[in-house]
DNA sequence: AGTGAAAGGTTGCTGGC
DNA sequence: GCCAGCAACCTTTCACT
């Protein structure tokens, strides 16, 4: 499916992401005609999935991150469904994974503050379809977060 | 510092990443100049940090994500310094958290495959500087994943 | 702080080789 | 895979509200 010269394109949009296409087939090797052709092709196969806007989350008002695991009171195919369905459409849950273990699902919560936390918390998140028990880990610092894969 | 205007140039980029800077103008309510103005300025500000590609991680052979739990045998600022330069150093672990709770950091790693992630484990990430307890829970499924805060 | 227009360079994209 | 060329976009500036 891919070659090497595809890894190298990956890489270098990975480590120049404001270079040109002409910059990034230099850097794996092509010139742009081949490089931009090969970069759509992986647009349409959905290997590259898009391009996003990197935001400061302090500087949005967002200060706080807190990771939720939670576990349903039942785990048939429509319990998941309806539980990701409703998730899926709150904002502040900006990720979620069905997950191993002693919970369920692993949620990368956003919000204002602790108090909208907890607001959220209170009369969202427990509300969603079949919600049992959670279990929140606040975010005091974010190490590292650059979206970047070991390619 | 963020006005209306602001959050909602950062609402259109956001939502149509790949939209030009005259349609960001447009639903955001003004020209392109002003518009491209306000951007640059937030660039500056370091509230817009960049655009980032987004890989699918199974396309490029990653098929295993993990969160992973874990403790430092001690807490001064030596030792939390060490272990974030040595992990930072990690490509696999894409992302790390210093949190509160019965663990001191949540580290989000990928790889290739289980074996790949029971290699890494036990001669990288254990050890990392003042490591202990480690607890690591395998991602089924990613639900929701698009690197979307809550504007 | 906003609009509208315009110039120049760069990029994205399509052909033929 | 490369080269040439075209249309579109971005960047920047200017005059004006």
């Amino acid at each position: 499916m891919l070659d090497a010269t595809d890894l190298r394109i990956l890489r270098a949009l990975q480590d120049l992401p404001e270079a040109s296409i002409e910059e990034v087939g230099r850097a794996a090797g092509i010139s742009h005609t081949p490089c931009w052709r090969r970069i759509r092709r992986m647009q349409e196969e959905g290997v590259i999935r898009g391009r996003a806007y990197q935001f400061d989350p302090k500087a949005i008002g967002l200060g706080i991150t807190v990771i939720t695991m939670t576990k349903l009171d039942r785990h048939d195919e429509a319990a998941l469904g309806a539980f990701e369905r409703e998730a899926g459409k709150l904002a502040e849950i900006v990720e979620c994974y069905l997950v191993t273990g002693a919970y369920d699902y692993a949620l990368k919560i956003v919000t204002r503050d602790m108090e909208a936390f907890e607001t959220f918390l209170k009369t969202r998140l427990s509300n969603l379809p079949h919600v049992g028990d959670m279990h929140s880990t606040v975010v005091m610092r974010r190490v590292k977060d650059d979206g970047r894969l070991p390619i």
